[in-house]
DNA sequence: ATTACACGTAAGTCATGACTTATGAAATGA
DNA sequence: TCATTTCATAAGTCATGACTTACGTGTAAT
């Protein structure tokens, strides 16, 4: 749930291909590993990791388990930039004005 | 400077702590070394992922090298997640709507 | 010239984690 | 009940990378 946990979840290549896939809407694991260069239990604990680090959801239908976005957590990750941005403009503003007088 | 390179610089804790501490400002790497609970040189090879990722910029002041948040970079990774979430919002819609019918 | 300062690089260690195959568990259908 | 499907988990392997200390390099001051 942390940002240290989301920004570990993208870092890896496979996993963030996963977080991805996940952008077109939710998806079976099934579907998910398709085209992906990996086996499909690689898939299971990418997604469990993606999960406890707040960036998607599991729902269970019959057989199959559905993964989709965490809207909560993808916003906490684009607030996080905004603010970031915002943080650095100023800090950038301050730095120039201080090498004037 | 591909997404892949902004991410994986920002999943190691430390390197992240580093990038955090400039939002403040341009600082030097002996400023950015105080408080980090790792050595000075470990401090300059985060400092160099993060400029290989396209996050920071360095500038020479005389013995020091004055360290700054690359707003290219960042700008670059904003954007990312405001595009990703605004297509997750349309996917979430577009998911609803097929379950209606 | 020499000393001091600020920093990068080299080399080596050690833990972590991204994968594999094998196995187990829950739901569905016959 | 038995087989099938879909998936998670266990266990083990192997590469990667985050650190350390030691050393080298360029700049400034005396």
């Amino acid at each position: 749930m942390t940002y240290e946990m989301k920004f570990e979840a993208l870092a890896a290549p496979t996993r963030r291909a996963v977080f991805e896939k996940l952008r077109s809407g939710p998806m079976a694991v099934n579907v998910l590993a398709e085209g992906l260069p990996v086996s499909r239990p690689a898939v299971s604990q990418h997604l469990k990791v993606l999960k406890e680090a707040g960036l998607v959801t599991e729902r269970r239908d019959g057989v199959k388990r559905i993964y989709s976005l965490d809207t909560k957590g993808l916003s906490e990750l684009r607030e996080y930039f905004d603010q970031f941005w915002d943080d650095a403009l100023d800090a950038y503003r301050r730095s120039l004005e201080a090498s004037d007088a």
